[in-house]
RNA sequence: CGGGGAGUAGUUCAUCGGCAGAACGCUCGGUUUGGGACCGAGAGGCAGCGGGUUCAAUUCCCGCCUCCCCGACCA
């Protein structure tokens, strides 16, 4: 099946100007470069380029989840007051919950979080020890009443989430399987072109006793980090009790650096299963509470987080893990007559890319400049982009060049091209 | 939730008591074409909402709503 977008029709195009809201680099770019539009207040639209960045980290993340051995599951945002008092969570949350109210005046909340609702599952489907180790996740919406939201897609009051549960026998099978988790993250950070560190971190109202945050350094991060440069320590500054000069581990001195925050894992333990009750039969036939973990990263976020990292003075510059496209295709003319072959010509190998299996936009505007397509695809940032221009359609070449990249290069049509795309 | 700022055309902004303006974008015609081209003609507005003052309010006053920024809190 083609993947060919004409830019001519795509839905949400590049605006001449950032809106003058977005102050953050990340929100300018995304929100310039057509790819998210804000509703409201920490309430974004995700437009057909947003959606294509954001499909491609889901994927990276489901493949890593489901290397894991992780099930993927879909639980509602809707969730029904009783079970939010089980753990005394409908009034102490911070930020406090989103509800609402069904016909009947019953309340509900917009999940921020799904850990009850996973924990009322695991009590209903979970009985033995021979079930576990269990692990399942879903790639969801999340509602947080944040009171300030900020920096465009790095915080949302509404906002796409992968969260993992893991449910064990024992703190140590639970310790096991959150190594495996860690590493997997720093897998998927990798994968999305971030550099992300675990560092521990305090654990808020999610609870629990270990956890770790993954951090991005970033100088604009609104977040606090310290770390050792002698063993490898790390830790939120917050998390750290006291002074956070000296490395707790070998006693070094701290670097404290700017960050922002990735993912959080939690080692859960048995509070909620207490709380709520789920309990598994062990070998010896005595009962013992399910052991909890739970794991999160925000998409959103994620996708922000690789702007800031990767950009400059031009626009986006996508990793091609997770790239709207992976070939922009324009035509231009030179003035003399040949817009039409041009525009034939570019036309006929963007489809013959997509055919090929290569996902392609194709700048088939008639009323731009090339200056402004030149433009907007630095924007965008698709990692390749390929020329065809009448110089080139003479010498059976086209312009080949990476985004990362400086120079264009004239390459032989055709074959030539295949190979560079592919190498 | 405290402090500050802002709501006028699709967007970015002027006008600051007297018939609603520009640039860009959009439509049509023509000329252009390798880094955001040009000429001409057009369409586009309850000036956030409500009240008050005034002969007259986008403009002054009051209330509300919304958005942004700085703080305190979070994936």
């Amino acid at each position: 099946m083609a993947d060919l977008v004409r830019q001519s029709h795509l839905f949400g195009a590049p605006l001449r100007e950032p809106p003058k809201d977005a102050e953050i680099l990340s929100h300018r770019l995304l929100a310039q470069g057509g790819f998210i539009h804000q509703l409201a207040a920490g309430v974004f639209s995700l437009l057909p380029l947003g959606v294509r960045v954001h499909q491609c980290i889901e994927q990276i993340i489901r493949e890593e989840m489901l290397a894991l051995g992780a099930q993927e599951i879909l639980l509602p945002s809707l969730q029904p007051k009783a079970l939010w008092e089980e753990t005394g969570r409908w009034t102490t949350i911070d930020p406090p919950l989103f509800t609402v109210k069904d016909r009947h005046d019953r309340l509900y909340a917009l999940a921020p979080t799904h850990e009850e609702v996973i924990t009322d599952l695991a009590r209903t489907y979970l009985h033995s020890y021979k079930q576990l180790p269990v692990l399942v996740f879903q790639i969801h919406t999340k509602f947080r009443n944040e009171q300030r939201p900020t920096g465009g897609l790095l915080r949302t009051r509404e906002f796409t989430m992968k969260d993992l549960y893991s449910f064990h026998e024992s703190e140590e099978d639970l310790r096991e399987a959150y190594e495996r988790v860690k590493r997997a993250y720093g897998r998927i950070f990798q994968r999305c072109g971030l550099k992300a560190v675990p560092v521990s971190a305090a654990s808020g109202s999610i609870g629990g006793t270990v956890s770790h945050e993954f951090v991005i350094l970033a100088d604009q991060g609104e977040d606090r980090v310290a770390l050792c440069s002698s063993c490898g320590f790390g830790a939120k500054v917050e998390a750290l009790e006291g002074k956070a000069d000296r490395c707790p581990s070998c006693g070094h001195t701290l670097d404290v650096k700017n960050c922002i925050e990735g993912g959080h894992i939690f080692q859960l333990g048995h509070t909620y299963s207490d709380k709520m009750k789920a309990q598994i039969t062990r070998a010896d036939g005595k009962k013992s509470p399910l052991i909890m973990g739970c794991y999160g990263i925000g998409l959103g976020r994620l996708l922000a987080n690789v702007v800031e990292a990767s950009h400059d003075e031009r626009g986006i510059v996508w990793p091609a893990s997770i790239a709207p496209f992976q070939v922009h295709v324009l035509d231009v003319g030179d003035g003399a007559g040949n817009e039409r072959v041009t525009k034939a010509a570019a036309g006929a190998l963007a489809l013959e890319l997509a055919d090929e299996g290569f996902s392609v936009l194709t700048d088939d505007r008639d009323d731009a400049s090339p200056g402004e397509k030149f433009a907007d695809a630095d924007l965008i940032g698709i990692p390749w982009r390929v020329v065809i221009s009448p110089k080139h359609l003479t010498n059976n070449t086209v312009g080949l060049k990476r985004r990362s990249e400086g120079e264009e290069r004239a390459v032989p049509a055709k074959e030539s091209l295949r190979d560079a795309l592919a190498g």
